[in-house]
DNA sequence: CGGGAACTTGAGCTCTGTCAAAGCTGGTGG
DNA sequence: CCACCAGCTTTGACAGAGCTCAAGTTCCCG
C-alpha cells in the first residue's frame, strides 16, 4: 500500500514520440529537432494505470514530472483531518508534478480518474537539457508559470464566485481544454465523479448535482451521467463572468466596480 | 495612469547585495561566488514605492522577476465585475512575478502596502546565467515550485475551511514569515488593510473584523488596529487545522475520515 | 481640527452545507 | 442471463455560516 508508484502496475517499454497523438500538443511540441534524442532520452518510462491508482502520494521523493499521453489524472491534496482539496486534473499532453521540486517531495497525490498512460521525464535530465536548449528553458518556466497562473484564476473563482458562476465556469474551461486537444467542444465525458468536482470547486457533492440540474432545467446544459452537452454557452460565459447572480448586470464600464471603489484609496494616496 | 511601471516614483541607483538587511533571506543566498557578479548585474534596478502605488498591472510585457527589499507588497488579479482577488502578500526577501512568464504579461497587479524598496531582476538574464549555475537553476525553480505550492495549500484553505481557520492559518502564517527575516513572530504588524485581507481569504470586511473581534474575545489575539498579538499559539494552530468546527474533534487516527472513507471507492478498483 | 478612509458592530436573509433517503448503474457471481 | 450489491448520483428538508445592508466609531492625513 505504501509502496510508492509502483502500484500493480506494469511498466511499458518507452515508445517513442513519432507514435504519440499528442505529440504536438504536449512538451515535446517545444524541442528543437536538434535536442529532440536527448529530450526522448530524458523520458524513462510510459506507464499504463487504472481507475484509481496512484502516480505519486504526498511525501514521495520528487525526481519526475508527468505528462498524460491517454486519459486523465487528477491531483490532490489531504488535509489533516481527511478532506481531500483537488488542485487539478490533467487531460492528455498537459504535464504535472512541478509542485514537488520545492521541497524535494510531492506535495500532492496523483490519481488516474480513468485507464490511461503517462510519460515520466526525469527532472534533472529536463533541466540540464535546458541549460543546453534556451528554447526548452523557456518552455519549462511557462509550463510553471502557467500553474501559478491557473491557480491564481482557481483562487479568484474559490473566493469570490457563488456556485453557479464556478460550474459554469469549469465546464467552460473543460471544453476549451477538450477542443484544444482535438475533441468536441460541446459533448464531452467527465472523466471525473461528482466528488471530485465537488473537491476541486470547494463545494458539497449536493451542490454539484443540484447546480447541473438546474442548467439543465434552464436549458444551459444536458446531461446524462458523466456525458455532458453544453447547449446554451453565451448563457454560461455570462454566468462564470458574474460574481453573484447580480439584479441588474450593466454594461461594462457603466457603473463604478467595486475594485476601483476600493482603489480610489489607494489612487488618492500620495499622488 | 497607463503608463507602466514607472508611476511617479524615483529609480534608484542600483546598490549592491552586501548592504542589503534581508541577503541571506532572498535569492542571492542561493547563488556560489562564483556566480555572484553576474548575479548582481542581472538586477537592474532597485525601486522604491509609496503606499498604493503599482510596481505592474496585469497585461504589462513579462520582463522582470521582484524581490521585496523593505516594506510589503501585495499582488492581486481583478474580475471583468470588479472583484479584486488577492493572490498573494510578500514580505522581505520573498520573490514574486512569476506568474508572467507564461503568457509574456503579468497576469496580476502588485502593489506597495506600504513605502517599501524593491530589487528588479531580468528574467532573461537570470535564467541564462541558471544555464551556467546549476545551484541556481535549482533554486529558481524551487521559488516557483514553492510558489505552486503557496498557491495549492491556499486552494485547500478557500475550498474546505471556515471563516476562522482561514484566519488562524493566515495569522500564523504571517508569524513565521516574519519570524524567518527576524521580527516578532508573536507581535507584529499588519502591512494590510482589513479589505486586503478579506479579499485575499475569500470573505467579507464584516467577517474578518467579527473574527479577529471573537479571537479577541477568546483571548487568543491582543489587536488594536494593525497591531496584531498572538496570545493563544496552541488554540490558533488548532483551529488552523480543523476543516470546521466539528462537534467532537476524535484524536487523529480514532475515526475514519472522510477521505479515506471516499478513497476506499478508489482502493477497491482493479485491486 | 475637519473630513474621509478604515474599521466595527448589528440585524436580517440567503446560499450552501449537512443529514437522510431513494434512484441508478455497472460490475460480479451463480 | 439474471439477480444482487456497492458505490455513485439525485433530490428533499433544514439549519447555520457568512454575506449584504446600514449605521456608527476610530483613526489618519492634510
Amino acid at each position: 500500500m505504501t509502496t510508492s508508484c509502483i502500484d500493480n502496475e506494469k511498466t511499458h517499454s518507452v515508445h517513442d514520440c513519432n507514435h504519440c497523438s499528442v505529440r504536438s500538443h504536449c512538451l515535446a511540441a517545444g524541442v528543437d529537432g536538434e535536442h529532440f534524442d536527448e529530450f526522448e532520452a530524458s523520458r524513462f518510462d510510459l506507464r499504463v494505470l487504472r481507475k484509481g491508482h496512484h502516480l505519486f502520494r504526498a511525501g514521495e521523493p520528487f525526481g519526475a514530472l508527468f505528462i498524460v499521453r491517454s486519459g486523465a489524472v487528477k491531483t490532490a491534496v489531504v488535509s489533516q483531518d481527511g478532506e481531500e482539496q483537488v488542485t487539478g486534473f490533467y487531460l492528455p499532453g498537459e504535464i504535472f508534478g512541478l509542485d514537488g521540486i520545492d521541497s524535494g517531495e510531492y506535495s500532492s497525490n496523483a490519481i488516474a480518474l480513468e485507464t490511461c498512460s503517462v510519460c515520466l521525464y526525469s527532472f534533472d535530465k529536463l533541466i540540464s537539457l535546458a541549460q543546453k536548449s534556451a528554447r526548452l528553458q523557456r518552455q519549462l518556466w511557462q509550463q510553471a508559470s502557467r500553474e501559478i497562473g491557473t491557480r491564481q484564476k482557481m483562487l479568484m473563482t474559490m473566493g469570490h464566485r457563488s456556485a453557479e458562476a464556478r460550474m459554469a465556469e469549469f465546464l467552460l474551461g473543460l471544453a476549451s481544454r477538450f477542443k484544444a486537444i482535438g475533441y468536441s467542444a460541446t459533448n464531452f465525458h467527465l472523466p471525473m465523479s461528482r466528488q471530485d468536482i465537488a473537491d476541486y470547486l470547494g463545494m458539497s457533492v449536493e451542490t454539484v448535482c443540484r447546480v447541473l440540474t438546474r442548467f439543465q432545467k434552464q436549458g444551459r446544459i444536458q446531461r446524462a451521467q458523466r456525458e455532458i452537452k453544453l447547449v446554451n454557452v453565451e448563457a454560461l460565459l455570462a454566468l462564470s463572468m458574474s460574481a453573484s447572480d447580480l439584479p441588474d448586470p450593466l454594461p461594462l464600464g457603466t457603473r463604478q466596480t467595486a475594485s476601483s471603489q476600493r482603489s480610489n484609496s489607494y489612487a488618492a494616496v500620495g499622488r
